[in-house]
DNA sequence: GTTGAATGGTTGACAAGTCAACCAAGTGGG
DNA sequence: CCCACTTGGTTGACTTGTCAACCATTCAAC
């Protein structure tokens, strides 16, 4: 039973809902999901004071370049983000949160902690632990390099 | 403790990268993997000879409108479907499979296979099904209308 | 029978991503 | 020292989706 459809179609349409709803509840702070997700990455991962680059936004968010580069920039129009230039490395730039980012962090962290808490109602903390370790076997499935190369072996 | 971030970035980037997967195999046929899904649902869904409207898609595969619309238009410029318009309803189509549809169907049937298959290695089938129970309850989550308003049943 | 709401589809503007081509700054031989 | 490669970031073209405004047709109610 359940076919690749059924559970392609439900993945899908899951994370469409799922988007939507974080898009609607950040709508209020004029920031969409894809700001929404750098800048709860910020202000939580990135102690006080300290600072990152894109490229490593990109490692730690698992998403391209580009992406990010267009998300920081709508960032730093909405002054939530300064780029500086790092002095040892004038191609890279040094990430920094706001007084702006730094004040409406609670509510951005309400928020994802909201959209959460409604997703998991009902769920064992248990079985989203499985859910989590199945996601990632899946995710290193698709890693493992394309063919089957011989004995690759895992953690 | 798998905080909200990890899980939602895992989930998002499993999504992407499947995606990326599905597209990367269906290149050869010269489907992106929009139509490749609605292809699919259409090959396995729609008994010989038969056909659905759009508005059939749009319940069917939980996508807008506006998506089956242009989906559904890339496949017919691609000739692998036909709109014909409805006899007694002329604003509906009667969306048919064209012989060309026919002829990749087991090539298509294959490939999505192969995607499945690569992701859910080593994962037991008991284990997919908890996912999808668990996926279903929270997509229920969601759809119920934000404000838990009372006892709303479903079927 | 006309008029007004519902229904099926299309379209434009936008969001969030991808990839590939590009620029500018660093780095390392020769 | 210079030239070639790498690395950080930007940009444009494209994909897949959303929503909302729109058109046409059908239906239903008066």
């Amino acid at each position: 039973m359940t076919s690749i459809r059924e559970i392609w179609g439900l993945y899908n349409s899951l994370f469409r809902v799922t988007r939507q709803v974080a898009n609607s509840q950040l709508e209020p702070l004029g920031l969409g999901s894809a700001e929404g997700n750098v800048l709860l990455h910020l202000l939580v991962e990135v102690p006080q004071g300290r600072s990152v680059s894109q490229e490593q936004l990109v490692e730690q968010l698992d998403i391209s370049k580009g992406a990010i580069s267009r998300a920081v920039d709508s960032l730093a129009q909405k002054d939530y983000v300064v780029r500086k230039r790092r002095e040892d490395d004038k191609r890279a730039y040094r990430l920094q949160l706001t007084p702006k980012a730094m004040a409406i962090a609670p509510e951005l962290e309400r928020i994802y902690n909201e959209v959460y808490l409604r997703a998991i109602e009902g769920v064992e903390q248990e079985e989203m632990e499985q859910l989590f370790a199945l996601m990632r076997r899946i995710a290193k499935n698709f890693s493992q390099n394309t063919k089957s190369s011989g004995g690759e072996d895992d953690a």
